[in-house]
DNA sequence: ATTGATATGTTATATCATAACATTTCTTGC
DNA sequence: GCAAGAAATGTTATGATATAACATATCAAT
Protein backbone atom coordinates (compact mmCIF):
# COMPACT_ATOMS: atom_id res chain seq x y z
CA UNK A 1 0.00 0.00 0.00
CA UNK A 2 1.20 3.34 -1.00
CA UNK A 3 1.38 6.30 1.21
CA UNK A 4 -1.07 8.37 0.47
CA UNK A 5 -3.26 4.79 0.63
CA UNK A 6 -2.02 4.09 4.15
CA UNK A 7 -3.18 7.61 5.86
CA UNK A 8 -5.86 7.58 4.40
CA UNK A 9 -6.73 4.58 6.23
CA UNK A 10 -5.72 6.29 9.41
CA UNK A 11 -7.79 9.22 8.47
CA UNK A 12 -10.81 6.73 7.99
CA UNK A 13 -10.01 5.22 11.12
CA UNK A 14 -10.19 8.69 12.63
CA UNK A 15 -13.37 9.24 11.60
CA UNK A 16 -14.91 5.94 12.62
CA UNK A 17 -13.86 6.41 15.55
CA UNK A 18 -16.92 9.49 16.11
CA UNK A 19 -19.12 8.48 13.61
CA UNK A 20 -17.79 10.86 11.67
CA UNK A 21 -18.25 9.37 7.46
CA UNK A 22 -15.16 9.62 5.31
CA UNK A 23 -17.04 9.17 2.35
CA UNK A 24 -15.37 8.94 -1.86
CA UNK A 25 -15.37 12.55 -2.26
CA UNK A 26 -13.72 13.45 0.81
CA UNK A 27 -11.19 10.69 0.46
CA UNK A 28 -10.54 12.10 -2.93
CA UNK A 29 -10.47 15.65 -1.97
CA UNK A 30 -7.73 14.89 1.30
CA UNK A 31 -5.77 12.36 -1.28
CA UNK A 32 -5.38 15.85 -3.21
CA UNK A 33 -3.55 17.61 -0.65
CA UNK A 34 -1.58 14.36 0.71
CA UNK A 35 -0.26 13.90 -3.02
CA UNK A 36 0.53 17.89 -3.08
CA UNK A 37 3.97 19.08 -2.47
CA UNK A 38 2.58 22.92 -2.13
CA UNK A 39 -0.74 23.94 -0.52
CA UNK A 40 -3.70 24.35 -2.79
CA UNK A 41 -6.92 25.91 -3.85
CA UNK A 42 -10.28 24.98 -3.21
CA UNK A 43 -10.88 25.56 -7.03
CA UNK A 44 -7.27 23.52 -7.85
CA UNK A 45 -8.63 20.27 -6.32
CA UNK A 46 -11.66 19.99 -8.13
CA UNK A 47 -9.48 20.40 -11.04
CA UNK A 48 -7.30 17.34 -9.60
CA UNK A 49 -10.72 15.26 -8.53
CA UNK A 50 -11.27 15.89 -12.14
CA UNK A 51 -7.98 14.82 -14.09
CA UNK A 52 -7.08 12.35 -11.51
CA UNK A 53 -10.61 10.62 -10.76
CA UNK A 54 -12.04 11.84 -13.76
CA UNK A 55 -14.89 13.15 -10.74
CA UNK A 56 -16.89 16.73 -11.27
CA UNK A 57 -16.73 17.74 -7.82
CA UNK A 58 -17.99 21.27 -7.44
CA UNK A 59 -16.21 24.17 -5.78
CA UNK A 60 -18.80 24.29 -3.44
CA UNK A 61 -18.09 21.18 -2.81
CA UNK A 62 -14.66 21.12 -1.97
CA UNK A 63 -15.07 23.86 0.35
CA UNK A 64 -17.41 22.23 2.21
CA UNK A 65 -15.48 19.03 2.30
CA UNK A 66 -12.09 21.08 3.21
CA UNK A 67 -14.47 22.62 6.16
CA UNK A 68 -15.63 18.89 6.97
CA UNK A 69 -11.66 17.75 6.81
CA UNK A 70 -10.70 21.13 8.82
CA UNK A 71 -12.95 20.22 11.77
CA UNK A 72 -11.69 16.73 11.51
CA UNK A 73 -7.99 18.08 11.93
CA UNK A 74 -6.93 15.70 8.63
CA UNK A 75 -6.29 19.36 6.89
CA UNK A 76 -4.95 22.90 7.53
CA UNK A 77 -6.00 26.11 5.88
CA UNK A 78 -3.74 28.42 5.27
CA UNK A 79 -4.55 31.83 5.60
CA UNK A 80 -1.93 33.74 4.59
CA UNK A 81 -1.87 31.70 0.92
CA UNK A 82 -5.65 31.03 0.69
CA UNK A 83 -4.52 27.55 0.61
CA UNK A 84 -5.01 24.26 1.75
CA UNK A 85 -2.80 21.95 3.25
CA UNK A 86 -2.80 18.25 4.42
CA UNK A 87 -1.77 17.89 8.19
CA UNK A 88 1.14 16.53 8.51
CA UNK A 89 0.15 14.19 11.36
CA UNK A 90 -2.46 12.32 10.40
CA UNK A 91 -1.32 8.72 11.16
CA UNK A 92 0.73 9.60 14.58
CA UNK A 93 -1.84 8.99 17.57
CA UNK A 94 -0.19 10.75 19.95
CA UNK A 95 -1.75 14.26 20.63
CA UNK A 96 1.14 16.28 18.22
CA UNK A 97 -0.08 20.04 20.19
CA UNK A 98 -0.17 23.40 17.77
CA UNK A 99 1.72 23.78 14.30
CA UNK A 100 3.41 26.41 12.70
CA UNK A 101 3.45 26.34 8.96
CA UNK A 102 6.32 27.71 7.04
CA UNK A 103 4.87 28.99 3.93
CA UNK A 104 7.53 29.30 0.75
CA UNK A 105 6.63 32.45 -0.96
CA UNK A 106 7.88 31.31 -4.49
CA UNK A 107 6.65 27.62 -4.95
CA UNK A 108 4.01 27.00 -1.83
CA UNK A 109 5.70 24.48 -0.27
CA UNK A 110 4.54 24.00 3.23
CA UNK A 111 6.42 22.69 6.33
CA UNK A 112 4.69 21.69 9.69
CA UNK A 113 7.15 22.69 12.37
CA UNK A 114 6.87 22.57 16.26
CA UNK A 115 8.40 25.61 17.72
CA UNK A 116 9.65 25.12 20.97
CA UNK A 117 7.19 26.26 23.64
CA UNK A 118 9.47 28.67 25.91
CA UNK A 119 9.51 30.95 22.64
CA UNK A 120 5.95 30.31 21.82
CA UNK A 121 5.33 31.72 25.59
CA UNK A 122 7.78 34.52 25.28
CA UNK A 123 5.74 35.23 22.10
CA UNK A 124 2.41 34.85 24.51
CA UNK A 125 3.48 36.92 26.64
CA UNK A 126 4.79 40.16 24.58
CA UNK A 127 1.28 39.42 23.00
CA UNK A 128 -0.81 39.83 26.47
CA UNK A 129 1.45 42.60 27.33
CA UNK A 130 0.11 44.71 24.45
CA UNK A 131 -3.29 44.08 25.87
CA UNK A 132 -4.40 41.52 23.30
CA UNK A 133 -4.96 37.65 23.52
CA UNK A 134 -3.77 35.19 21.05
CA UNK A 135 -6.11 33.15 19.52
CA UNK A 136 -4.13 30.29 18.52
CA UNK A 137 0.34 30.05 18.17
CA UNK A 138 -0.63 28.20 15.08
CA UNK A 139 1.87 30.88 13.28
CA UNK A 140 1.64 31.33 9.81
CA UNK A 141 5.12 32.59 8.04
CA UNK A 142 6.32 33.87 4.50
CA UNK A 143 9.77 31.99 3.96
CA UNK A 144 11.64 30.81 1.31
CA UNK A 145 12.03 26.67 1.39
CA UNK A 146 15.16 25.29 0.33
CA UNK A 147 14.99 24.66 -3.20
CA UNK A 148 13.90 28.27 -3.90
CA UNK A 149 16.67 29.58 -1.90
CA UNK A 150 19.16 27.99 -4.12
CA UNK A 151 17.53 28.76 -7.28
CA UNK A 152 17.41 32.68 -6.21
CA UNK A 153 20.71 32.81 -5.36
CA UNK B 1 -3.70 70.90 13.63
CA UNK B 2 -5.12 67.43 14.05
CA UNK B 3 -3.45 63.77 14.64
CA UNK B 4 -4.09 63.06 11.13
CA UNK B 5 -3.28 66.46 9.34
CA UNK B 6 -0.03 65.78 11.42
CA UNK B 7 1.21 62.49 10.04
CA UNK B 8 -0.04 63.39 7.00
CA UNK B 9 2.81 66.41 6.81
CA UNK B 10 5.10 63.75 8.36
CA UNK B 11 4.49 61.61 5.64
CA UNK B 12 4.55 64.26 2.67
CA UNK B 13 7.94 65.49 4.15
CA UNK B 14 9.60 61.70 4.08
CA UNK B 15 8.02 61.09 0.19
CA UNK B 16 9.33 64.70 -0.70
CA UNK B 17 12.87 63.57 1.03
CA UNK B 18 13.74 60.80 -2.38
CA UNK B 19 11.51 62.72 -4.83
CA UNK B 20 8.72 60.88 -4.33
CA UNK B 21 4.95 62.67 -4.60
CA UNK B 22 2.46 62.48 -2.09
CA UNK B 23 -0.67 63.61 -3.85
CA UNK B 24 -4.33 64.22 -2.49
CA UNK B 25 -5.57 61.11 -4.05
CA UNK B 26 -2.96 59.57 -1.61
CA UNK B 27 -3.39 61.38 1.29
CA UNK B 28 -7.35 60.88 0.98
CA UNK B 29 -6.56 57.35 0.62
CA UNK B 30 -3.85 57.20 3.71
CA UNK B 31 -5.52 59.64 6.21
CA UNK B 32 -8.51 57.11 5.88
CA UNK B 33 -5.92 54.45 6.84
CA UNK B 34 -4.70 56.83 10.02
CA UNK B 35 -8.30 57.59 10.79
CA UNK B 36 -9.68 54.02 11.39
CA UNK B 37 -9.10 52.10 14.18
CA UNK B 38 -9.36 48.90 12.26
CA UNK B 39 -7.75 47.53 9.53
CA UNK B 40 -9.63 48.45 6.07
CA UNK B 41 -9.91 46.68 2.60
CA UNK B 42 -9.32 48.99 -0.58
CA UNK B 43 -13.08 48.66 -1.32
CA UNK B 44 -13.78 50.13 1.97
CA UNK B 45 -10.95 52.82 1.32
CA UNK B 46 -12.87 54.01 -2.00
CA UNK B 47 -15.91 54.21 0.43
CA UNK B 48 -14.51 56.27 3.14
CA UNK B 49 -13.18 58.77 -0.39
CA UNK B 50 -16.23 58.40 -1.19
CA UNK B 51 -18.36 59.99 1.87
CA UNK B 52 -15.62 61.58 3.09
CA UNK B 53 -14.19 63.69 0.43
CA UNK B 54 -16.67 62.96 -2.14
CA UNK B 55 -13.68 61.92 -4.14
CA UNK B 56 -14.40 58.72 -6.29
CA UNK B 57 -11.34 56.65 -6.27
CA UNK B 58 -11.70 53.13 -8.70
CA UNK B 59 -10.66 50.47 -6.41
CA UNK B 60 -8.16 49.95 -9.03
CA UNK B 61 -6.61 53.17 -8.40
CA UNK B 62 -6.99 52.61 -4.72
CA UNK B 63 -4.52 49.16 -5.11
CA UNK B 64 -1.87 51.15 -7.01
CA UNK B 65 -1.98 54.00 -4.40
CA UNK B 66 -1.60 51.59 -1.54
CA UNK B 67 1.29 49.85 -3.16
CA UNK B 68 2.85 53.63 -3.31
CA UNK B 69 2.47 53.37 0.15
CA UNK B 70 3.15 50.43 0.93
CA UNK B 71 7.12 51.02 -0.26
CA UNK B 72 6.98 54.32 1.27
CA UNK B 73 6.40 52.43 4.74
CA UNK B 74 3.81 54.70 5.19
CA UNK B 75 1.13 51.41 5.17
CA UNK B 76 0.96 47.80 5.89
CA UNK B 77 -0.49 45.13 4.32
CA UNK B 78 -2.00 42.22 6.44
CA UNK B 79 -2.49 39.19 4.41
CA UNK B 80 -4.41 37.30 7.64
CA UNK B 81 -6.84 39.35 7.26
CA UNK B 82 -6.54 40.85 3.34
CA UNK B 83 -6.92 44.42 4.64
CA UNK B 84 -4.38 47.39 5.03
CA UNK B 85 -3.28 49.64 8.10
CA UNK B 86 -1.18 52.97 8.38
CA UNK B 87 2.07 52.25 10.04
CA UNK B 88 2.06 53.44 13.39
CA UNK B 89 5.30 55.09 13.41
CA UNK B 90 5.15 57.33 10.89
CA UNK B 91 6.17 60.31 12.57
CA UNK B 92 9.30 58.33 14.41
CA UNK B 93 12.25 59.55 12.63
CA UNK B 94 14.20 56.85 13.89
CA UNK B 95 14.51 53.16 12.37
CA UNK B 96 11.47 51.24 14.32
CA UNK B 97 13.24 47.98 13.40
CA UNK B 98 10.58 44.97 11.97
CA UNK B 99 7.18 45.07 13.39
CA UNK B 100 4.57 41.84 14.34
CA UNK B 101 0.83 42.76 14.17
CA UNK B 102 -1.75 41.57 16.34
CA UNK B 103 -5.52 41.46 14.74
CA UNK B 104 -8.52 41.16 16.58
CA UNK B 105 -10.30 38.27 14.49
CA UNK B 106 -13.78 40.13 15.99
CA UNK B 107 -13.33 43.59 15.72
CA UNK B 108 -10.39 43.71 12.65
CA UNK B 109 -8.73 46.36 15.75
CA UNK B 110 -4.75 45.80 14.76
CA UNK B 111 -2.04 46.58 17.29
CA UNK B 112 1.53 46.95 15.67
CA UNK B 113 4.00 45.38 18.12
CA UNK B 114 7.69 45.02 18.38
CA UNK B 115 8.54 41.54 19.88
CA UNK B 116 11.74 41.59 21.69
CA UNK B 117 14.80 40.72 19.57
CA UNK B 118 15.84 37.35 21.54
CA UNK B 119 12.04 35.75 21.13
CA UNK B 120 12.55 36.83 16.94
CA UNK B 121 15.96 35.12 17.05
CA UNK B 122 15.10 31.64 18.66
CA UNK B 123 12.01 32.06 16.14
CA UNK B 124 14.15 32.27 13.06
CA UNK B 125 16.67 29.53 14.37
CA UNK B 126 13.42 27.10 14.82
CA UNK B 127 12.73 27.90 11.30
CA UNK B 128 16.06 27.98 9.57
CA UNK B 129 16.67 24.20 11.25
CA UNK B 130 13.36 23.10 8.99
CA UNK B 131 15.83 24.43 5.99
CA UNK B 132 13.37 27.18 5.91
CA UNK B 133 14.12 31.06 5.42
CA UNK B 134 12.34 33.42 6.91
CA UNK B 135 11.73 36.13 4.46
CA UNK B 136 10.24 38.56 6.87
CA UNK B 137 9.51 38.15 10.76
CA UNK B 138 6.54 40.58 10.39
CA UNK B 139 4.26 38.09 12.11
CA UNK B 140 0.60 38.73 11.65
CA UNK B 141 -1.42 36.80 14.43
CA UNK B 142 -5.02 36.02 14.99
CA UNK B 143 -5.90 37.62 18.22
CA UNK B 144 -8.32 39.05 20.33
CA UNK B 145 -8.32 42.39 21.36
CA UNK B 146 -9.19 43.91 24.83
CA UNK B 147 -12.55 45.24 23.90
CA UNK B 148 -13.92 42.16 22.43
CA UNK B 149 -12.16 39.86 25.44
CA UNK B 150 -14.69 41.30 27.68
CA UNK B 151 -17.46 41.46 25.26
CA UNK B 152 -16.99 37.71 24.52
CA UNK B 153 -16.91 36.94 28.10
C1' DA C 1 4.60 75.19 -25.09
C1' DT C 2 6.53 70.54 -25.73
C1' DT C 3 7.72 66.35 -24.19
C1' DG C 4 8.53 62.55 -21.33
C1' DA C 5 7.47 60.66 -16.89
C1' DT C 6 4.23 59.78 -13.46
C1' DA C 7 -0.42 59.18 -11.90
C1' DT C 8 -4.99 57.98 -12.59
C1' DG C 9 -9.09 56.13 -15.18
C1' DT C 10 -11.54 52.29 -17.60
C1' DT C 11 -12.79 47.84 -18.68
C1' DA C 12 -12.41 43.18 -18.28
C1' DT C 13 -11.43 39.30 -15.81
C1' DA C 14 -9.13 36.07 -12.37
C1' DT C 15 -9.40 34.08 -7.94
C1' DC C 16 -11.24 32.94 -3.45
C1' DA C 17 -15.41 32.34 -0.94
C1' DT C 18 -20.28 32.04 0.81
C1' DA C 19 -25.52 32.08 0.71
C1' DA C 20 -29.79 29.88 -0.36
C1' DC C 21 -32.19 26.33 -1.86
C1' DA C 22 -32.71 21.58 -4.43
C1' DT C 23 -31.56 16.90 -4.85
C1' DT C 24 -29.35 12.68 -3.77
C1' DT C 25 -27.59 9.26 -0.70
C1' DC C 26 -27.19 7.06 3.61
C1' DT C 27 -28.94 5.22 7.92
C1' DT C 28 -32.00 3.57 11.12
C1' DG C 29 -36.17 1.92 13.17
C1' DC C 30 -40.00 -0.47 11.87
C1' DG D 1 -37.49 -4.11 2.41
C1' DC D 2 -39.14 0.51 3.15
C1' DA D 3 -40.41 5.03 5.03
C1' DA D 4 -38.62 9.01 7.27
C1' DG D 5 -35.18 11.83 8.73
C1' DA D 6 -30.33 13.06 8.58
C1' DA D 7 -26.27 13.87 6.14
C1' DA D 8 -23.91 14.82 1.91
C1' DT D 9 -23.71 16.76 -2.40
C1' DG D 10 -25.42 19.57 -6.39
C1' DT D 11 -26.94 24.02 -8.46
C1' DT D 12 -27.19 28.74 -9.10
C1' DA D 13 -26.18 33.18 -7.90
C1' DT D 14 -23.37 36.42 -6.02
C1' DG D 15 -19.91 38.79 -3.05
C1' DA D 16 -15.11 40.07 -2.02
C1' DT D 17 -10.40 40.60 -3.10
C1' DA D 18 -7.17 41.35 -6.66
C1' DT D 19 -4.66 41.98 -11.15
C1' DA D 20 -3.89 42.76 -16.28
C1' DA D 21 -3.98 45.66 -20.23
C1' DC D 22 -4.55 49.67 -22.24
C1' DA D 23 -6.28 54.78 -22.36
C1' DT D 24 -6.12 59.33 -20.60
C1' DA D 25 -4.80 63.05 -17.64
C1' DT D 26 -1.54 65.55 -14.95
C1' DC D 27 2.95 67.09 -13.58
C1' DA D 28 7.75 68.65 -14.14
C1' DA D 29 11.56 70.11 -16.56
C1' DT D 30 13.50 72.00 -20.41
Amino acid sequence: MNRVQNIIEHAEQHCKEHGARLTNKRKHVLSGLLASEIALSAYELTEYCKTEFDEAIPAMSVYRILEFLEEEHLVHKLKLANKYVACAHITCDHDHGVQQFLICNECQRVKEISIDKSTIKKLQRNVEDAGFHLLSPQLEMNCLCERCMVSAA
